[in-house]
DNA sequence: CAGCGCAATCGAAGCGCTTCGACACACGCA
DNA sequence: TGCGTGTGTCGAAGCGCTTCGATTGCGCTG
């Protein structure tokens, strides 16, 4: 089943068939309607690797998918699954890399032409994967923001805003001491973007509302964040607010904190950084940033496939964070 | 950067550098010698467009993941990285394709011949992809085993040995009466196999061995499963032995447990169908039947493979379940 | 020593599509 | 009436690879 079949059938050449598909000449109505109506009738579909060949485009983007110890896996492929589904929206399938393909994965798919364009998640300060993406000619986004953004695509939530609106929600409620629950250490020792940019925006906004804080990166293990909290509310008796920005711990973090007899919000705040979903099944429903998934991968596919049709310059956009006030964060208690 | 260019480089001809590349024919160790290194020189890659248009071979797989309710997302992840690290193994890559595309994705990405078979997870008893996939001239292998297995290819755990060898494990240590903490009720609703096949296995072994059984789906949220298990030993005070066949729910469950005044294992025993990270991290570690998810994608990625080759008929591939003691479950407690 | 078989290589056809230039025709305008 | 303009369609030339059959030169055998 090939494109003359269908040509044959419809009555007319190969090619008008072809400009039927892709609307790049004008045809006339009524042969476009004869030409769908073989398509249909015959069931034809194009040979993908012909067309590859023919057109220069594989209609194929890759995504890096991040398999790192301290990633939340179910976060993840909320991004994930948001890039495929847009991609499939603007006629797009999607190649799965892993993150251990590493720099030589990248520089096969591009090199042999088996994808358009790329996307990465989970980027560092100083991605190792960066150079390799300059090096490449095909366009390429960053779920993520590194150091050095010159010359590359980025977006993501701004998580230095949202570290910020944390703080100056919990300061406008009263607190004056309040902490950081953070990402796993091996999130930070290997400086992923965003868990840096929060715990900037953090002490930023303190320093200048001269609220004290601390910071606390966190295991997900239950009995790791009750560890946690239980050291840190010893060590700093006068924290009344706290900021999550850890996924799998927020669950566990509430119950340390009921363990401690400290009622949320009564005598202590909480504030996440999270998808809307996780913040809303807790009890009490947290006050929260949302991370949105799902925008966030809609946006770095469309900014791919404006690059694929070389539109403007690359750029930096990080989402505004969008604090939603539910019911674990209250004023700061009277002093005892 | 073409074949030929690589062929002038070295002194041959475009046919003889591709049999160097699929070694399909015989050349002489210093002509390959040569042009091995002409295609390092040059950094040549070849067109994958090309290559499948000329070869009728993708080298491609398409994997269809599961994003339904109730499914635990970091297991399904290291099915999908397993599948994709297999097939990098063998010269091929990953097209993800998520349930949202239903059947029409499978026809296209098949159709269109973008890949070469297709490896399709959670697959329910009666599956609506199966007619699709049984229609398609493309192989495929199913991880998951649904009623009617004719022409298929299927892999996975044996989940109703799985079951057995739990209720065979509490009931040789005295355990009289057991009950099954089992997956969330969607995944029961939707005839999910494994699921199906744990809860009968756990039934028919029970019932072989005169033990008494209650099954209890279970959503995986820390208060649901509290509730369950609240309600469950309420109901059946007899319970000392339980089977979990929910990955999220095993540390609320132990949790839940210990909230009752219960301990593991002294009082009730507790034996999980579970990855053995997850079984491995809580306290005390779980006695479980492993969940080789590596080895089920592997072992998908392998049968496809064989059928790309056609080697050999379809069949249905069980792995048998593994149950390692470790902490969990012990003697039943002498009768108060 | 003619003839054979085998190993190593080449040339050319063709995979199924896109795209460029050419062409035919209709229309409006001078 | 003739000419430019625009619209709709066609034919042919590739895209870069694989693969088939043909060809060459060699060492053997009878």
């Amino acid at each position: 089943m090939r494109i003359s079949d269908v040509a044959r059938h419809a009555g007319v050449s190969p090619s008008t068939v072809s400009y039927v598909l892709s609307g790049k000449r004008s045809i006339s109505p009524a042969t476009r309607r004869r030409v769908l109506e073989s398509i249909d009738v015959l069931g034809y579909q194009p040979h993908a690797g012909a067309r590859a060949l023919a057109s220069n485009r594989s209609n194929v983007i890759a995504l890096v998918v991040p398999l790192r110890p301290g990633i939340h896996v179910p976060v993840a492929m909320q991004f994930a699954v948001s890039v495929v589904t847009s991609a499939r929206d603007r006629e797009h399938d999607v190649l799965l890399l892993t993150q251990a393909e590493g720099e030589s994965g990248l520089r096969r798919v591009a090199g042999t032409s088996m994808v358009d364009g790329i996307i990465v998640m989970d980027v560092e300060v100083d991605d190792a994967r960066i150079p390799t993406l300059r090096s490449l000619s095909h366009p390429s986004v960053l779920i993520g923001v590194p150091a050095d953004t010159e010359g590359l695509t980025c977006v993501d939530l701004d998580f230095e805003a949202a570290g910020r609106a944390c703080v100056a929600h919990l300061a406008a409620l009263g607190h004056r001491e309040i902490a950081l629950v953070g990402q796993p250490p091996s999130v930070y020792e290997r400086r992923t973007g965003f868990a840096e940019r929060t715990v900037a925006g953090f002490r930023a906004e303190a320093h200048e509302r001269g609220v004290e804080t601390t910071v606390v990166p966190c295991d997900a293990a239950p009995a790791a964040v009750a560890a946690s909290v239980t050291g840190l509310l010893d060590e700093r008796p006068g924290v009344t607010g706290l900021v999550v920005h850890n996924e799998p711990a927020v669950g566990p973090l509430l119950d340390a904190v009921r363990g401690l007899g400290r009622e949320v919000p009564a005598d202590l705040s909480v504030v996440a950084i999270a998808p809307d979903d996780i913040a809303t099944e807790t009890s009490p429903p947290l006050t929260s940033v949302s991370l949105p998934a799902e925008e966030v991968g809609g946006r770095a596919v469309s900014l791919l496939m404006d690059k694929l049709d070389d539109f403007g310059p690359p750029e930096v956009t990080l989402l505004p964070p969008r604090l939603v006030p539910r019911a674990s964060a209250a004023a700061r208690p009277a002093l005892p």
